[in-house]
DNA sequence: TAGAATCGGAACGGTTCCGAAACGAATCCG
DNA sequence: CGGATTCGTTTCGGAACCGTTCCGATTCTA
């Protein structure tokens, strides 16, 4: 079902999950890392550099490199696809599954916690 | 008021929201880069680096190189203190709010299309 | 079977980031 | 006054990242 935010609750939202990642010195991944990390677990497989590049409008070496690090912090793995073997297929971890879940979990509490009054009015400098 | 988020429901709309941004050439902001952006344009100022540092459990190097970033970008502005001249006070500007309303409407965008259209839209092999 | 096309990644030079330590400037305090 | 403290920034070596280009391996195709 749907969820409608306002443009105060989208920002307040974003910031108090983010913040609270950050806070608990949640790993500092980039919007481009943390986008490719959500499409390998949200979406249905299989997932190739190729894809991800494309769908996601970013270079191949640069979803390669991104690979390289969520690899590295253990969230993905790379498995060669045995029926064509130039591809490679980006695979789930159960640490990686861990990570979102927490995360997921950050996100709720902040959707939870929303107020109604504008905390302060996102307006232009003085 | 209160937004509550499954599990899904909270990844899916990050993923959503984190994608759109992406492939529309968005600048590639770290967390910790937009969990500051953030809380100078969401909460009431004023903003210094000790007190993002602090509130963010963040160096205070590491946030006065995002605010160089960010300064590139012209989403912030930095500006003495007139009454504690070792103070730096971080102030908004017009570009920063645009590009956080604009962010803002993505993720209000992303919630109102949660769990309607499309399960198998992307990724599928040809 | 030879050539073209496609796959992921390595190499390159340049930029940005990290935490720790040290810094100048400004303020506080004894 | 003068020393201690606070503030934000700079420096340092090291790591990660960028886009472009190119590469070996594999598959497709004529």
């Amino acid at each position: 079902m749907p969820v409608f935010l306002s443009q105060d609750d989208a920002l307040a939202l974003w910031r108090e999950a983010l913040c609270s990642s950050v806070r608990d010195d949640g790993p500092d991944l980039s919007a481009r890392q943390m986008s490719i990390l959500l499409t390998v677990y949200t979406l249905a497989p299989p997932h190739t550099v190729r894809g991800l590049s494309e769908s996601l409008n970013i270079s191949k070496p640069a979803v390669s490199r991104a690979l390289d690090r969520l690899g590295t912090l253990g969230y993905i793995r790379r498995r060669r696809d045995d029926y064509d073997r130039r591809s490679v297929q980006i695979q789930r971890t159960v640490k990686g599954a861990v990570f979102l879940s927490e995360f997921a979990d950050i996100v709720s509490r902040a959707g939870r916690e929303l107020q109604s009054p504008t905390p302060f009015e996102a307006g232009v400098p003085s």
